[in-house]
DNA sequence: GCCAACGTTGGC
DNA sequence: GCCAACGTTGGC
């Protein structure tokens, strides 16, 4: 049997890389670079299938919300960035040999009207979103298939 | 700009 | 291994 498809909500800073950009790249897909917690690397290093779903979701801008559906789109490879000693993202105790920082593409699917922070606190399906909890600073968190079907149907509704 | 929440660091 | 200090995140 196929590996079941899991599903993600992955931040973005839309001044850095909106929905908007990552249609517009080529292929429309954008390394997912700097991510720079253990606890985020981890779910693209182990946990993330080529094809996973994906929310967009635009964060530290004046209307924080899901932006986009995306897919992912590469297995995971190590950040080239932790090596660079002129990214901002570089880590000098990372070793070549053993990266400490892992990525994946994604590929953007589709711009969708803006689900704002509000509309997801006020639906009773998203209670349990891993993003709405209190103090949540993850960038890359999960979402269950129920509050990925819900989503997406909200989305499906309204066009 | 505020500040709650949380991860990381480093002295001990 | 504890834990206080510090830095960062991110909504408001």
């Amino acid at each position: 049997m196929a590996n079941k498809k899991s599903y993600w909500l992955m931040k973005s800073e839309p001044h850095e890389c909106s929905i908007d950009d990552a249609l517009a790249a080529s292929n429309a897909t954008v390394p997912w670079t700097g991510v720079r917690n253990y606890q985020a690397r981890n779910f693209m290093w182990r946990q993330m299938r080529v094809g996973d779903g994906v929310l967009f979701y635009h964060s530290s801008c004046p209307e924080p919300g899901v932006a986009g559906i995306a897919e992912v789109a590469s297995t995971p490879y190590p950040d080239p960035t932790q090596f660079d000693r002129h990214s901002k993202y570089f880590d000098a105790s990372a070793r070549p040999e053993e990266p400490r920082w892992w990525m994946v593409d994604v590929k953007a699917l589709a711009k969708t009207r803006l689900i704002g922070i509000g509309e997801l606190r006020a639906a009773a399906a998203l209670t349990d979103m891993t993003i709405l909890r209190r103090g949540n600073r993850l960038s890359i968190t999960p979402v269950t298939a129920d509050q990925w079907r819900h989503i997406t149907t909200r989305l499906a509704r309204s066009g």
